[in-house]
DNA sequence: GTTGAATTGGAGCGTTCGCTACAGAATTAT
DNA sequence: ATAATTCTGTAGCGAACGCTCCAATTCAAC
């Protein structure tokens, strides 16, 4: 019974989602916003709230889509030593790719210590990644491709952080020797494969 | 023959440096360094430039008296695998000390993919820190500490990583049990000690 | 003591910031 | 049609931004 929205709520997202990416959070104007999502400040306003709301949704909204979509694609399809090697290289990838970095990462340094609100959304979503690998090092030494004197906290402690760092490196020192020499030496503390999981079985 | 400063500089740069490294470059206004400094702006812009040459001394000041200070301090004074052991727990204990992460991690991200002077010199000290890991790491070989398998090139890159990677994490999501963890298991991949550089002699 | 160069604080430049008031446009319920 | 309700663009609020001008001040050189 009123106007409806003229514009598509997730795009505008999406659009706001990549200037807050690629600027953070202080050097991204909402009159920038308004601009890349093709909307007037006021709409901003009417449909997202203020700068610091339409900032926790677009963080939400870019863990949805890119962290989270890959625990849950990788996760259920690939055996667990492979998910972590697949979501390593992919990181490496992405990071290559554009020099944005991980709006994770980003926000952690930018945001959060001065906001206890946002500091807890990336202190949560952290911590599901760093399950994820937990859960990925326990599967796999049950299935026998890790080896079980491997510590599953401290290995998913350091693929935590081996993310983070690959994703400020992305931003100021991005070379591909480096990114994936670094992804490949985190990846060696779960040991020589048992089984040959990224090659065809040769008899 | 003219009116002598009436601060001193280097105290001054250090009040810039701790503004900057707690809020980062754009959040940080010239009328918060001058107070932090005790200055007016005039005496701000006649003794350092702009903004943003101020910022880039207070990051040199900053690479200066931290990362390259520990490197000289520990690099001859130490065997070389404790010298990275060492490092690595200072971060680790800094980081927990105060949740302001590391000031080379925080330009990295915010400032150099848009200013590309900044960037250089962010890529070159970041060159430094992963140049003492390879030498130590080459070291410790040579001596015996650290086995001949191990790849000193990988071990630096990942260990550069670490660091920058603990940074992230003590800004937002500043747990001792997981910034510990993820030291020792970066530390794993040295290999176990062929002899025990951190124990006393035991016969 | 005089001169002259450098530093200092205050005022203020123009611009941009986050945010809002308001009037008109657009759509559904009646 | 009319009314009710929501969206949209314009304009503009006060505040803060980076930066500069300028008169007053301070101290070394002479």
């Amino acid at each position: 019974m009123a106007r409806p929205r003229a514009f598509d709520q997730s795009t505008a997202l999406d659009a706001a989602t990549q200037r807050f990416w690629a600027a953070g959070y202080a050097a991204t104007s909402v009159r920038d916003l308004g601009e890349s999502m093709g909307l007037s400040q006021a709409s901003v306003y009417n449909a997202f709230g203020d700068k610091r709301a339409l900032f926790t949704q677009c963080l939400d909204h870019y863990l949805d889509a890119n962290m989270r979509a890959r625990i849950t694609r990788l996760e259920p399809s690939l055996p667990p030593r492979q998910a972590i090697e697949t979501f390593l290289h992919e990181i490496v990838e992405r990071s290559l790719e554009n020099r944005l970095g991980c709006m994770l990462a980003n926000a952690a340094q930018e945001v959060a210590p001065h906001d206890t609100v946002i500091a807890a959304i990336i202190a949560e979503r952290m911590g599901e990644l760093e399950s994820f690998f937990r859960r990925c090092t326990e599967a796999g030494q049950r299935a026998g491709a890790i080896a079980a004197s491997v510590d599953p906290i401290a290995t998913a402690q350091l693929l935590l952080t081996t993310v983070m760092g690959l994703r400020v490196l992305a931003r100021g020192y991005p070379l591909r020797d480096l990114l994936e020499g670094a992804a490949r030496q985190a990846l060696s503390v779960l040991g020589s494969p048992t089984t040959q999981p990224t090659e065809r079985n040769t008899p």
